[in-house]
DNA sequence: TCATACAATAGGTTTAGACTATCGTAGCCA
DNA sequence: TGGCTACGATAGTCTAAACCTATTGTATGA
């Protein structure tokens, strides 16, 4: 069976008549008769009672017409999505970024993806990097704010910004009143961190290690608020790396900056080489860098 | 488009790979990686997302194939319909009879055509003559039951029975008191029949016209009730001709046979020559000549 | 680095859908 | 009654599309 042989069926069916119908088709008369015939062979039921003067359907036809008729339309359903969609930036597209970026970046990216894609849908996705990247890999998200650099050959990668770190103390540290730091001088320093699993916490632990700076062990935070609340508790001695995108200033902590070379994290936005929407995603770049200028 | 692509669709869809899609499709792989481009092509969005790797559904191919699972179930459903009806003593089938008639050949035919075919779906229509050979040309009723002879090359008759005529006069009619009379003995006497369009008022006036009997005119029955209760009127003076098959002898009337060539009306099935179910209806008219015995 | 797994491509064969021309039958009108 | 028209069915042929096998290209993993 065959769609074709089903409108064959349906213009059949509506005119009751074999040349009006095989004209509403755009087909010969005698190719629609013998398709019908095929037809009726195929199913084992006749569909149209014929003879010289008059057309009508059976029982069978009549309800397997009404069956047809539903097909027909699920078919103009299937060109309707296929037309809708066949403008890229159309759909669903959904945005991972992970939690210590998600809430900053947010902000000011999705306004400038709404206004360059009006009619996409955009979702949002907060989870860890690596819950992301496999996400990205299924095929549940389109596309990941990621910190760089990202290591798989099936994604297309594009830096978007440079987050440099700052130093965050409680007014009480010993670093507390220092303009700058080297990283040299956070050796001996107890050090916060976030929780296993954070991409944070591993940029922050290749910029202080080195250093001999000590992670302090009893505990570890699961947020960026927690870090921040456990770093400013007077007498605490504690201090962490802080990137500059989520140093807001409204907190009782000390950013200082660091002198000479910067650490920073590069953030990017991640998404696959296969996805057919690449190029879609390429202007979206561009949305999201002019956005942040 | 085409439903065989449909069903590529969804055995990709399913799997999430092209070969063993192919397997469960019993064709190449080559033969599907075609059709399913063929058809993103056609409808101009990407279906899949594919790399050497995986294959994954966009957007797009997800929506759609939402939408061709519920073709190939209807398609299940056509199928299942034809299956059904493939027995040609399944599904509906409408019988007509006329008025006079329907009410005393009903109730004897309808339990042996249960019997006969239980699968097949009875519906029983009453109207004149004249409408139901027009509802049986237009496909609208299956076949009838009618007063022979029916002239319609379309048509295919077989006769059931003989209907024989009695006359039905009151208690006081002058006729009342014989054993039997011919359609001589008729002349003079006043004749009440049934409204224009019953066939059993065109059937008495076939038989008594010739006589001289003088009909009526200030009355017509429009049932066969109202034709009893007229005619059993004291003092009504009026007759009337009664098929056997309506003289239940469960009322005040007299029926009186005629003596020699009974008038008789011969009752038929009538049914489209074109209908496929020709062979069922020969079996269902066995089915009735052996319940009226 | 070789073997494996996967989808895409190439080239040739078969099939099915389409065409034109014609038939067969019934109804209509002169 | 004979010829005209309308209708669907049939016959024979052509072509496009669906299919096959064989091969390519590219990752992955031992």
């Amino acid at each position: 069976m065959n769609l074709r042989d089903l409108h064959y069926l349906l213009a059949v069916a509506d005119g009751l008549n074999f040349k009006r119908a095989a004209e509403a088709c755009h087909v010969s008369q005698p190719t629609l008769s013998m398709q019908i015939k095929k037809m009726e062979d195929y199913l084992g039921v006749r569909l149209f009672e014929r003879t010289n003067k008059s057309v009508m359907l059976t029982d069978a036809g009549r309800r397997i017409v009404e069956v047809a008729r539903r097909i027909a339309q699920d078919e103009g359903h299937i060109h309707a999505i296929a037309t809708m969609l066949r403008d890229p930036a159309t759909g669903e597209f959904r945005l991972g970024a992970f939690p210590t970026l998600a809430s900053y970046v947010f902000p000011v990216y999705v306004p400038a993806i709404v206004k360059a894609f009006p009619k996409l849908r955009l979702l949002l996705i907060e989870d860890k990097t690596h819950v992301l990247m496999e996400k990205l890999n299924a095929g549940k998200i389109d596309a990941a704010l990621l910190a760089l650099p990202v290591e798989d050959s099936a994604f297309e990668v594009v830096p978007l910004f440079e987050d440099p770190f700052f130093l965050a103390v409680g007014h009480d540290h010993p670093l507390a009143k220092r303009k700058s730091v080297r990283t040299d001088d956070l050796t001996g320093h107890k050090l916060l961190l976030l929780d296993e699993g954070h991409c944070l916490r591993d940029q922050a632990l290749a910029v202080c290690r080195a250093r001999g700076a000590e992670e302090e062990q009893s505990f570890r935070a699961t947020s960026l608020e927690t870090l921040r609340l456990m770093v400013q508790a007077p007498q605490s001695g504690l201090m962490t790396l802080m990137p500059a995108i989520a140093a807001s200033g409204a907190d009782w902590l000390r950013y200082i900056p660091f002198a000479g070379k910067t650490p920073s994290r590069t953030i990017g936005l991640v998404w696959r080489k296969a996805d057919a929407r690449g190029d879609m995603i390429g202007v979206m770049v561009k949305a999201l860098k002019a956005a942040q200028g």
